[in-house]
DNA sequence: CCATTTAGCAAACGATCGTTCGTAATCTAT
DNA sequence: ATAGATTACGAACGATCGTTTGCTAAATGG
């Protein structure tokens, strides 16, 4: 056989290995991606897949970038619109917990599964999770400096340790789900994310 | 050549082999675990390494028990003569993090990434991971209640809520320390710590 | 309508994976 | 001293790894 689908829908092809690509990290991790599985599981070559890419590194790339972008999708967007502030550092926190509890990736948050398993090496991927986080974190830590200006949290608040709190309570919130199955996780972490933002009981 | 050492120093070989293996899963994982790689670092066979375990993954659960040996001893072993309470808790939590600042492990937290990367399998080691952070979690917790039922603590106080959080920022902070190099994480780590058990800035 | 580009495949590459087998050398215990 | 365990080895197993090479056939552009 041959071209399958017409140039135009060879987009289309690529598009679907990356979305069982995936899938796939986010329960073996993006080391324990592999090309004959995926060719596999997709009925198709290693050679007309790996063509899509280049090589298995291009594909971990094209992987975590959509990764991030359902994140981006899941979590920011729903908010990107209102104003920076008390009331959308909360929201955002809300869509996070949200996000973490939906199951879009069926091994858990992507971005906490990579930064992990990259965390003690060097390369491409890794610049890339570490550039997604340091991103994230300017986000938060911007609405937090918005409203503390807005008079809306203390002065004495510390954009760092919010960041810090909550990134470390989304992480934690993930362990409880994917490992525990622990039901009441989610609210616990609403709760503490409240907390280090400094909000009171009625947040 | 033939049995390089004596049946008594058999075990010394099995020693070296977990503590390589310790060190290898901590940055590469467990599944990242070659026996190759392993057998060409200590300078002998794949065949007289893995002869001390039978399989590779009772290799990785050997490394898996040593870790958790590791984590005991350099954070719950300095505090386990004192009595249950809020003091031995905000000791707990001081070891905690001096043990992540430590750099035991070259890769960061072995509990953490092995939680991270075995969350979405099945098996034994999933298992034992699971099984050591419950036995983590009910030491927090006995503490909590201990510190409850001796007034030093809120009557209010969730047990369940201070592991949950004082868990995350753990993790939390291995991310910060492994990923970005943050020499501010591991106070902002303790103050969060101190903010969830509950207790004043006092300490 | 024809030339070029492109999508995808089959097959093979050398390397490495975990594991098994047979064997030699040493230790232990009789 | 001798018999049996034990320790570790070299070599090989089939499987799979990521990648490369040619090829076919469909889509595209002049």
């Amino acid at each position: 056989m041959s071209p399958r689908r017409s140039a135009a829908a060879a987009r289309e092809t690529r598009e679907e290995i990356v979305a069982r690509a995936v899938a796939v990290a986010s329960t073996d991790g993006l080391e324990g991606l592999t090309i004959g599985r995926l060719a596999g599981d997709l009925s198709m070559s290693k050679a007309g897949l790996i063509g899509h890419f280049g090589s298995k590194e291009r594909l971990q790339l094209a992987a975590l970038e959509e990764a991030i972008a359902i994140f981006t999708r899941e979590v920011w967007l729903p908010v990107a619109d209102r104003p920076a502030g008390r009331e959308r550092l909360l929201a955002i926190c809300d869509a996070w917990v949200a996000h973490l509890q939906s199951g879009v990736f069926p091994g858990g948050c992507f971005l906490t599964a990579a930064s992990m398993e990259f965390d003690g090496r060097s390369g491409p991927v890794r610049e890339r999770v570490i550039a997604a986080l340091e991103l994230w974190r300017s986000v938060i830590e911007h609405d937090v400096r918005a409203a503390v200006a807005a008079g809306e949290l203390p002065a004495a608040t510390d954009p760092a340790q919010v960041w810090f709190e909550c990134n470390a309570l989304a992480i934690g919130l993930n362990q409880a789900i994917q490992l525990f199955g622990d039901a009441g996780a989610p609210a616990r972490a609403s709760r503490a994310m409240r907390r280090a933002i400094g909000v009171g009981a009625d947040g």
